[in-house]
DNA sequence: TATCTTTATTGATATAAATCAACTCCTCTG
DNA sequence: CAGAGGAGTTGATTTATATCAATAAAGATA
């Protein structure tokens, strides 16, 4: 069971006070993932607001050739999907949980009802649907627009923990193969923009790498 | 000059009082263009609160080869590019008129200090945010998920005015040659999926073109 | 340390779509 | 009605990336 210090901590709910925490507690309930789990599937009717409070959780969608493409990855005190239940519509995506974790379900229409009206919660709200606009323009932005070789350049020098990740991991976020994804780092070390140094790749050129993608 | 009366259509505006609108119109001020004239270039920093009052403005990405990559085409009375201007962050893409049209400019930070304690006005920009959060998953679908078979079948299917535009413009609203979409309509007549009917293809068979893309 | 297993790299080939080029068919204009 | 110009079609070629297959390197396990 969640506390009331518990939700007093989450930036949406630091304006509430003790009555309305309580009130949100009445309405909401805890539900523990473990890794690998299914949150919601895409096309499913959308039932509650949820907060990621533990662990990370992936948006996917699955294309013809049954790849995955990740369009995000959320982290603790996150809203998730808010669109499909404002909207009343189906979830536009997966989601399903990388890592043990829990979620925080509120029941939306009592949601709206008590706290629609606070000016704060709209203001976090509205937060969170920007949020998600300018991660939905990234997808767009990586994937529609660039190729494979700008959309690493772009990834490794805006994350910085791209080049730690496994080849095969990062390949899957870049959504192409690693054999591609080895390929164009094997071209980057000839241009001299990164470099191998123990087993793992380091960038050593930034200014021409941004160049690629911009 | 915008009059009181305008406003009041607009259904962002409907709950205002003629004082509250008397302020709105004090913050604001329109501005006309003309086919082809930008509205705001992609980067640039966000200044207003902009509403497409008339004429089609459509929202572009530039992709490295220099094609145009069509995010989504507003119509009047719609909030463009509201996310850049709350988060104060440059424009993701540009804008430019395809017909001849006009905006209102608000001033945000006026309009917040205003406006946004007022729930309905609220409301509407929830609306308004979660309605561009379902374009732009849109695109995704469209041009991520998809190849350019699927993508011909799912926008001819749910656009009903798709056939009936030029098959260069189509073309190019599927972010693919005319070439392309040729090869394929021809694909889809071979397979009985559509079919020409002075010089105009037309659908026979959905179904078969829905499992196309599902 | 030797061996097993996973991950990364490399090369060869296949595929989807773009590009280039030629041709056909409308449609409009004078 | 001729013919000019644009739009659409078709074929040949190129390009980017995926796929398949073989090998190499790295890490894990005994």
């Amino acid at each position: 069971m969640l506390s009331i210090n518990e939700l007093k901590c989450i930036i949406f709910f630091e304006h509430l006070d003790e009555r309305e925490l309580k009130l949100l507690l009445s309405i909401s309930r805890k539900r523990t993932f473990s890794q690998g789990e299914i949150l919601f599937y895409e096309k499913e009717k959308a039932q509650h607001l949820t907060m990621v409070l533990e662990g990370v959780v992936k948006i996917y969608k699955i294309d013809p050739k049954n790849n995955e493409i990740v369009l995000h990855r959320f982290r603790p005190k996150s809203l998730v999907a808010e669109m499909a239940v404002f909207e009343g519509v189906p979830y536009p995506a997966s989601a399903a949980f990388e890592s043990d974790g829990s979620v925080l379900e509120i029941d939306f229409d009592k949601f709206r009802e008590y706290f629609f009206a606070n000016a704060d919660v709209a203001c976090a709200l509205f937060k969170s649907l920007t949020q998600k606009i300018k991660y939905l323009d990234n997808v767009i932005a990586l994937n529609v627009v660039l190729d494979s070789t700008a959309r690493v350049a772009k990834y490794i020098c805006e994350n910085d923990d791209a080049l730690k990740m496994k080849n095969n991991q990062l390949a899957q976020y870049l959504h192409m193969t690693p054999e591609t994804l080895s390929r164009i780092l094997k071209k980057f070390t000839k241009l001299g923009f990164v470099e191998k140094e123990d087993s793992a790749y380091k960038i050593i050129n930034e200014e021409a790498l941004t160049i690629l993608f911009e």
